[in-house]
RNA sequence: GGGCGCUUAGCUCAGCGGUAGAGCGCCUCGCUUACACCGAGGAUGCCGAUGGUUCGAAUCCGUCAGCGCCCACCA
């Protein structure tokens, strides 16, 4: 016997442990069966379940489950990310509690403390996707760091590298001060930062007492100008193109250039150069050959020794002793100083407040330091183009579709990805320097060795590459290297291409296209059919989650509180495709009554002693009662897969919902009741028979998106005997003979009920009055429905029976119309009479509005000429049952006039 | 500056060319032997504004407004 009330934590635990136990998430490279596959997007390893991954893997979940159930050799492939920035971060923030720096003891020594941090809390991501419910093929986990993906990732490098699509390259990078490492354009994001806008006067060399005035946001970089630019046609400075001025403060002369990037209307209209620092100004150095200086180093401080041969006394103008006393200064206290000592020398013409848009590390948070270095970089620009291809084609596709122009503008415009990052956690670049500066890129030190000999000599000796390189490059492998690859697995020939990649459109660019560039470039093939992009989690308010705001949701405290099922159903029926999900702790709490709601229904079954019976046919029943819910459920199951198909978690969810509890338990069960309580005989056996078979097909429908307490109750109510529900065969509609009309009697008796609860509850009758329903106008086959159904209309319709009215009306009577038959509720006693005519008046005027809308339309000879002749006939059809319900009305009127 | 999304019942959101919907909330009634995490009934909408296309527009197109977001932008 089922508890009475629902406790999920009684049995998800031991369902999932039983599940993963007899390996019923395992794929079967050796069955025929056709794949269905999910590559996760592999969580931070060291990390832990936030709301955000419960709804990817609800959603991941619901769609492997659905697919497994159909028969699909299902792959969900499980693993985790070593997340270089982020990792060694919160490893250095641990060692540093201890008072460890990495730097003082080394790589070797801090890659094992990563490590063993990694031993440490590397499960715990893991064991809370277990939790959730996810079903992954575990044992096949892997970690973007482990041998294979290592291997992988060495080969991609060397392949590139090999045809010329990784290579080094001097320019400038975005830098991060705080990290100390390069980051990739994604990695950076502006913030709006009040700042000011400082006009300076540089001297014009020669002309005594003429200065050229230039705008910067930036006054500490001008150490390294190298350049004034004004644009051709800017006629205030058209002399002074070709002239030079002087640097203030260092001394060093700058020429004036014309470029067309100075633009007139921002700032002076003339704009200092600093080509080591700013984008823009790297782009004009290159074009007019200027020097390029680096005036600050990697902790962003001032730095002196590339400008050091500049800077020369001119009294007045330059200040050698203070530039040189700037050295070691950090970037914004050299500014102070620096515009302090401006100010003193009269250079500074004015200062404007200035809003504006400054770069920031997204880990760090730190402003971004533009700066010139050596780096590796990948040819995105080459990568990109079969992956814009594909989309093109078809060959991927997004869903919902916008988020393909998205994908488009950043793949059509895509820069150098900056591959290499100054961290210790991560690939190490598989390249070696020998003393003279050349590169060896192999697979291994051996290999790189044996280059270099044949080339440099037998007693040449290389020394690695200390960087690493993005995490996102060993995550763009994911799809083919999980399986195996570069090794030809039967995993791979089957599994790759995937069916389907789930994920938010926050990593569109860092990780769908660079897994698009890899896996076309890689295995000629798309790495997945379909991209579902879905929201963002946000709190009730539409707030981004963050634990400043400490509007956080655990998810795991919700599955504590409500059970993963609910959760789960939560979520789908919030998960409308590619938008955010406002999701608090009350919308899961509202949705747990689902679950209830079906564990109460199956309670009563199982009282009702409604159980499994494989021998039941629904395709031979004749009780319309038990033809209408099989058909019902039909129309359930379509449903269902159709919304899952179009990856429609909340048109499932809400299907499901509707089925479960309006259909089944408000009026099947409902129905159900006359016959379950009454004697023994075909009509019971077949509404039992039913029941137990459509309450199995709503276990199958639910299963994919509340596993738990699906899998309980089948195991439960002795459904069992055909195995675990997470590999029953998903449920398919079975034809129904005469569904039809069971259906039109079905509905007639709903209508029927409703209209008489209706005017009951309107006309405040108690509950505890019953009286007859006296059929004014009923057709034969209405009063034999009556007739059949009278059992369920004296139980919901609180009648004592169902005849047809016989010589005059009552005098005080209530009358409702349903189809072509009014019927009158005596109840003199009870209602008021008054109150019960200005009811029907305002029934019969709003029949006669909804009534004069359609005519007016049909009155339109445009209409009747040119809308389609279904719908024109479907409203000729309503015209005519309104004009016949306002004409039965009319006559309820007139029995009760006064 | 370029682009995207959203604006529908008090709230959260479906619907995207032919009768305005759901869940929650609200109001009334109800312990009818599965369920008060319940049952029955009810109220509530110029479907952001404005033009247009169409026999017909919440739905398609234009314009505008408000909100949110992405990309670019350190003068």
């Amino acid at each position: 016997m089922l508890d009475k009330t629902l406790s999920p934590a009684s049995f998800e635990q031991r369902l999932y442990e039983g599940w993963e136990a007899a390996g019923r998430f395992g794929a079967h490279p050796e069955s025929p069966a056709a794949p269905f596959t999910i590559m996760i997007p592999p969580p931070n390893v060291t990390g832990s379940l936030h709301i955000g991954h419960a709804l990817t893997f609800t959603i991941q979940d619901t769609l492997i489950r659905w697919r497994r159930m159909q028969g699909r050799d299902a792959l969900w492939q499980p693993g985790t990310d070593h997340a270089g920035i982020a990792t060694q971060m919160v490893v250095e923030r641990l060692l540093a509690t201890q008072g460890v720096d990495r730097r003082e003891i080394g790589r070797e020594k801090f890659l094992e403390h990563v490590w063993e941090w990694k031993g440490q809390s590397g499960g715990s991501i893991t064991r809370q996707l277990r939790r959730l419910g996810a079903s992954l093929d575990w044992p096949r986990e892997r970690f973007t760091m482990d041998e294979g993906l290592s291997e992988a990732v060495r080969e991609v490098f060397v392949t590139l590298h090999r045809q010329g699509l990784i290579y080094r390259d001097r320019r400038l990078v975005n830098w991060d001060p705080k990290f100390q490492t390069a980051i990739s354009d994604l990695e950076v994001e502006s913030r709006e930062v009040k700042g000011s806008l400082w006009h300076l006067r540089y001297p014009v060399e020669g002309e005594a007492g003429r200065f050229i005035v230039v705008a910067t946001t930036r006054p500490e970089t001008m150490l390294g100008d190298t350049a004034i630019a004004v644009h051709p046609e800017d006629e205030r400075f058209r002399d002074l193109i070709g002239q030079f001025a002087i640097l203030p403060l260092v001394g060093r002369r700058i020429p004036i250039v014309a470029d067309e990037y100075s633009d007139p209307e921002k700032g002076s209209g003339a704009v200092k150069i600093t080509p080591a620092h700013d984008f823009n100004d790297f782009a004009v150095g290159k074009r007019h050959g200027l020097a390029m200086p680096s005036v600050l180093d990697a902790d962003g401080r001032v730095f002196l020794d590339e400008i050091a041969g500049d800077i020369a006394a001119l009294p007045g103008v330059t200040e050698p002793d203070f530039v040189r006393a700037l050295a070691g200064k950090d970037r914004f206290a050299a500014r102070k100083e620096i515009i302090a000592e401006l100010e003193r020398l009269d250079l500074v013409e004015k200062i404007e407040p200035h809003t504006h848009a400054v770069p920031h590390g997204d880990r760090s948070g730190v402003p971004i330091e533009p700066r010139l270095t050596m780096q590796w970089y990948c040819d995105a620009a080459t990568l990109a183009k079969p992956a814009i291809e594909a989309v093109e084609t078809g060959r991927t596709e997004f869903v919902p579709k916008h988020f393909e122009n998205i994908f488009f503008s950043w793949m059509r415009d895509i820069q150098p990805w900056c591959i290499s990052r100054q961290l210790w956690w991560g690939h190490q670049i598989p390249a070696w320097y020998a003393p003279d500066g050349s590169v060896f890129v192999a697979r291994t030190e051996e290999e790189a060795l044996a280059e270099a000999r044949a080339k440099l000599g037998a007693d040449v000796t290389l020394t690695r590459d200390p960087d690493v390189l993005d995490t996102w490059f060993s995550s763009a492998l994911w799809p083919f290297s999980t399986l195996g690859w570069p090794t030809k697995t039967a995993e791979l020939a089957k599994y790759y291409p995937g069916d389907v990649l789930v994920t938010g459109w926050d990593i569109i660019f860092f990780w769908v296209a660079r897994m698009m560039m890899m896996g076309l470039h890689f295995m000629g093939d798309v790495p997945f059919r379909t991209v579902y992009i879905h929201g963002l989690v946000r709190d009730e308010k539409g707030q981004k989650m963050s634990k400043s705001k400490g509007n956080v949701i655990d998810p795991l405290e919700l599955v504590d509180s409500f059970g993963a099922d609910a959760l789960r159903f939560t979520i789908a029926s919030l998960a409308t495709p590619g938008r955010d999900v406002k999701l608090g702790r009350k919308r899961v709490e509202d949705f747990r009554s689902f679950g209830t709601k079906l564990w109460n229904a199956a309670r009563f079954c199982e009282m009702n002693g409604i159980a499994p019976d494989a021998g039941f046919d629904p395709a031979a029943v004749r009780t319309p009662l038990a033809r209408w819910i099989l058909d019902a459920a039909n129309t359930a199951i379509a449903e269902a897969n159709a919304a899952l198909e179009a990856y429609r978690m909340d048109d499932y969810a809400s299907a499901c919902y509707r089925f479960v509890w309006n259909s089944f338990c408000d009026w099947f069960l409902e129905f159900a009741k006359p016959a379950l309580n009454g004697e023994d005989g075909p009509e019971k056996a077949e509404v039992k028979g039913a029941a137990q078979h459509v309450l199995g097909t709503i276990l199958k429908l639910l299963h994919p998106v509340m596993p738990y307490l699906t899998e309980e109750l089948w195991a439960r109510l002795g459904y069992g005997a055909e195995g675990t529900l997470m590999v029953t065969a998903w449920p398919q509609p079975i034809a129904i003979p005469g569904a039809a009309e069971a259906r039109a009697e079905l509905d007639w008796v709903v209508g029927l009920v409703s209209a008489v609860r209706g005017v009951r509850a309107e006309m405040n009758v108690p509950p505890s009055v019953t009286v007859p329903l006296l059929a004014q106008g009923a057709a034969a086959e209405t009063l034999a429905r009556g007739a059949r159904w009278i059992e369920a209309i004296r139980r919901l319709g609180r009648a004592t029976g169902f005849h047809p009215l016989e010589g005059e009306a009552p005098k005080g009577v209530a009358q409702v119309v349903v189809g072509e038959a009014t019927i009158l509720l005596p109840l003199a006693e009870v209602i008021d009479l008054a109150a019960e005519r200005a009811r029907l008046a305002k029934e019969r005027d709003k029949a006669a509005a909804e009534g004069a809308k359609v005519e007016q339309k049909l009155a339109n000879a445009d209409f009747v000429a040119r809308a389609k002749p279904e719908v024109v006939e479907e409203n000729r059809e309503r015209l005519a049952a309104y004009q016949a319900e306002v004409a039965r009305l009319e006559a309820a009127l007139a029995r009760i006039a006064e």
